[in-house]
DNA sequence: CATGAATGAGGATTCATTCAT
DNA sequence: GATGAATGAATCCTCATTCAT
């Protein structure tokens, strides 16, 4: 059975998936309210309306683009994590390198959208996102830490949840603000050295030893 | 025999601040974009017309409402802390505890809307905030750790900027999305203890002893 | 059976012209900064939206309705005029009263517009209306004029240049007060006689003979 | 009876007359709509509210400076004219001479406030200036050549009217449009050519001999 | 007289959304 | 399915005018 052969070149089956790439993309760009529909049409190559055959509104292209991206790069992540074996210690400078290492531009704009657009704009995703994404990543952290104290590899005294969150939130800051290095120099960082610098700095804060209270 | 109250008031000299005041938390409560002028003016009890008396745009009005808050805010903060003596571990508990500690939930949904709201909508005022804003504070603590490890407080080998880095946008991040505990009850932490075990585990972190590398 | 009408009408071919004629129109009728552009779309049938897929600005559709006007009015008769044959006297007449003596009401509204109103609010429309409108027509004439001198039929001592611009400027501006004859009744006359007039007077004092100088 | 001695040197009399000369100049200089009450009120070193006190509203300043300025400088100069003895062309060329040639800028701004501005914004004014301005000058104008007409000096067979209102309305276009030479540089001429020439060719024109039909 | 704070109507512009073709 | 013309609500900003001081 011979592929039909119209006189345009439509895939009409991948277009939902290219709309939700560039949305996601574009967005993270410019930020959703400044985005105009007809952007994200052009950049597909298709026209305004076009839009409104595969989603209800530019709400739901938001949240459908964010779930689109969700369920691509943070599951995976979060499987690989779960079922490693070994020392903690490596397990958590993996886990770190893997999250955050291996940016493209656009996961790192995406994530600045994520952590500054779209609260006001579509609250519900961003709940949903905020649970599924930022929380998850550092219980999946915290959980290293515990597994750390159980084994005595780090001390047992460490609030595993508040050093998960900051380390984690401050790493998702940290890069989310390189966007605006150009405007802001001193925000500008090399990214190894400060996923690197973090894990030392956490594994060794981690570390038996040294009483905490001066 | 109280003042006869006719159409307005005229109060010339605390408009600009009230104006200033109402703007930054009705911004902050709502974004920059989902705010109209006239809702500030409203909050004030005057009209949209009397904004144009003082600011030039809603721009102007957002980047003066922001600067006026950080002189009130930051500026003291970053002073009492280059000033003060003693052990700096007990510095550092000061800086952060002094930072965070206190915040009203205004003064909490205006550092959400400068982590969020106004990177792409006014660029040039998020910059600036940026680089006086938390650049300056991590530069401060980076400081702070420094002057620790000259004094043989804190072990040599810590990467003082990502450290600093790190904590701070921990801190930030984590107070910003307190915000959203309502709709996303994994977020919520008791403040306090975030704060707490931070310095913590931040003064432990920097202790001499223990082998960094795993 | 006639065509089912609905909201509107879909006539994007006609819609852009349809448009500049109109807004020439409305423009010289209540001058440029007394129309709002809902007024426009109103004599079309549209809404303002609609001349926002035309149309920049509102400056962009008066700059594009002079340049529409100017190019079906003004270049067709400079075209006729430079290819004509004959004596240049005749040339001459032929040239004013072509160029004056068909206005419709609305073509004298718009020489109005033309000479009064723009000229403060988009001064780039204006200096370009006087370049390639006015000061064009004169220099048509004044060329007829040196022809006519080259061939012996005008003397040779005339200022063909401001022969040529008076002449112009005043029948333009006589034609442009004419609007105003009803509340200035002092203005009004009969525009043939006073083309026939001028053509008259002009062609009799660029006739050889009789001293300049009294 | 000394002169009483203020602490602000203010003379509260000459106020009008200073509003109604910065009032013109300004409206001249950038068309009304586009001046601000508060422009005209700094250029005389008071604030806004003080027009109130002379004038009515924005329309009645420029109402009372058109007048103001008009009874200043053309009544003087009609007078003269009339009251001249001696062979018409002489007067006919003193009349445009000091008509046209000692035109300060702001005179000239006045003038083409006139020619363009004010018609759609004051139209009673706008009428009125006609009438009194323009249409006397020209009726002043073919009352000369009439004189001429009947002394001999002139041909019999010239419409005067039409010759007066086409020079005279030629050169005050003329002279309007030089505003415009900056940006439209063909406009430009220098003003005594202009005024001599047109002086000599009208002269000519006017003369006995030479067939006027081709 | 003079000030300038405050008012509020008015209009250009944007863009998500609809729907005839 | 796709198009893009048309809609119309929403909001910033201007500035003549008023009036308490």
């Amino acid at each position: 059975m011979p592929a039909k052969v119209l006189k345009w070149e439509r895939r009409p089956e991948e277009r939902p998936n290219e709309l939700l790439d560039a949305a996601l993309r574009i967005f993270a760009e410019r930020g959703y309210a400044n985005t105009r529909l007809e952007d994200i049409a052009a950049a597909v190559g298709v026209t305004k309306g076009t839009i409104y055959h595969y989603f209800e509104t530019k709400e739901d292209l938001l949240r459908q683009a964010i779930e689109h991206n969700h369920e691509r790069v943070f599951l995976p992540l979060e499987k690989g994590i779960r079922e490693r074996k070994g020392p903690v210690s490596a397990s958590i400078r993996l886990y770190l390198r893997r999250a955050f290492g291996h940016m493209d531009p656009t996961r790192l704009s995406v994530l600045t959208l994520l952590v500054q657009g779209v609260a006001r704009e579509v609250p519900h995703v961003y709940n949903r996102w905020l649970e599924t994404g930022p929380a998850r990543a550092w219980q999946v952290l915290a959980e290293l830490i515990e597994e750390g104290k159980a084994s005595g590899e780090f001390r047992k005294d460490v609030d595993s949840d508040v050093a998960a969150r900051v380390t984690m939130s401050g790493l998702i800051l940290q890069l989310a603000w390189q966007q605006f290095g150009k405007g802001a120099p001193s925000i500008a960082i090399d990214r190894d050295q400060l996923i690197d610098s973090t894990s030392e700095f956490l594994l060794h804060g981690l570390q038996p030893g040294g009483r905490s209270k001066g």
